[in-house]
DNA sequence: CCCAACATGTAAACGGTTACATGATTAC
DNA sequence: GTAATCATGTAACCGTTTACATGTTGGG
């Protein structure tokens, strides 16, 4: 999804200054999929203003600099729906989390340790912040975004949980001697 | 995660040429969460063996163009230890199906309905190549990076046939003039 | 007193992909 | 015959991030 269509989507929910888009972005359930920067939005509200997908309104303000207000256009509506329905590209996920774990032979057991119970703080936090958002979700649209979410970082804590118990079991057996696999199969089989 | 280090971890599991790492990364589970292009792995192997990191050898081939087979040196080993102990940075996850879903109000019931179908069968199908690659791996770090994908999109999978029918009962509804939301609360609650 | 939030914008740098160039072999 | 696999490499291009430039207000 480029910068523009991530305006325009933004922008229905209401008017919007380039600043409260990258905020909507941030504090929104959209932002977890998406991002963009300031470089990239204030190009690209200019553009799309010029295309005419967008008006744009000054908004004078005293003490504090000037503020461009964007609204979709029935134009720029038009435009987001025919986005929307073009096919979708594939995900893009970069995790350098699992890219170490995938290495972990050659890492110190501590080490490993320490980066799942990092992992699972930083999992729990998203939780938490996207039970918020749920809560706070306008439209089933968004809750599906949430929930989403919610499913997918729940599994993936019952994952780590599992596997940070069995590496510590794992150390364990080590210092009695009992060699094991510090990281063993999948609970409940492969299937599901 | 950058080249660099991609490549030296690739190598972990044995000398290789710069299209067998391309290789390695789109048939193993590290390829799921990291990506490169020739374009990118070739520079990046030429400037590894001239930093003392790797090792390379010609290979000359009859009937086909010379290999250059690259191998980890001691220090490439080093480098690429010293690189998974450096703090993981984040995530980054982009997702042009949720996107999409979040705005799914926009959208003919019908679009969201064959969105969520194709998702389904696309998670499935990455399902299936993560049981084989589970089934392959060589190391627990690999099993577990596998079981990591196992157990989200298992998650994802739940999460979206419940969906997918709840939009399904919403469609007859509105037939029979019962209106409901398409999406509705995440069962079991929010909390896990 | 300094930092965070508010507010917009530009330019350079970066990391990467895409396309191109080249060419033989094998399997359908 | 034609597509896929093997095999390497370059250059142009692309979207984005980072840093810079500028300035006010309010809270700790």
């Amino acid at each position: 999804m480029d910068v523009r269509t991530i305006c325009l989507g933004l922008l229905t929910y209401g008017e919007a200054t380039g600043y409260e888009i990258k905020k909507r972005l941030e504090e929104g359930a959209i932002g977890q999929v998406t991002g963009v920067s300031f470089g990239a939005i204030y190009p690209a509200l200019t553009r799309l203003a010029e295309d005419g997908l967008l008006s744009a309104r000054d908004e004078p303000q005293d003490k504090r600099p000037d503020k461009k207000v964007y609204a979709l256009t029935e134009k720029g509506r038009a435009a987001l729906i025919e986005a929307l329905l073009e096919p979708v590209g594939e995900d893009r996920f970069r995790s350098p989390f699992i890219f170490v774990m995938s290495l972990a032979d050659l890492l110190p057991p501590e080490r490993v340790q320490r980066l799942i119970d990092q992992r699972i703080a930083w999992v729990e936090e998203k939780r938490r912040d996207l039970e918020i958002m749920f809560e706070e979700s306008t439209s089933e649209a968004q809750r599906f975004t949430c929930g989403y979410g919610l499913a997918v970082h729940g599994a993936e804590l019952a994952y780590l949980r599992t596997h940070r118990r069995r590496l510590e079991e794992c150390l364990a057996g080590e210092r009695a001697g009992t060699r094991t696999g510090f990281v063993s199969a999948v609970e409940g089989g492969l299937s599901s």
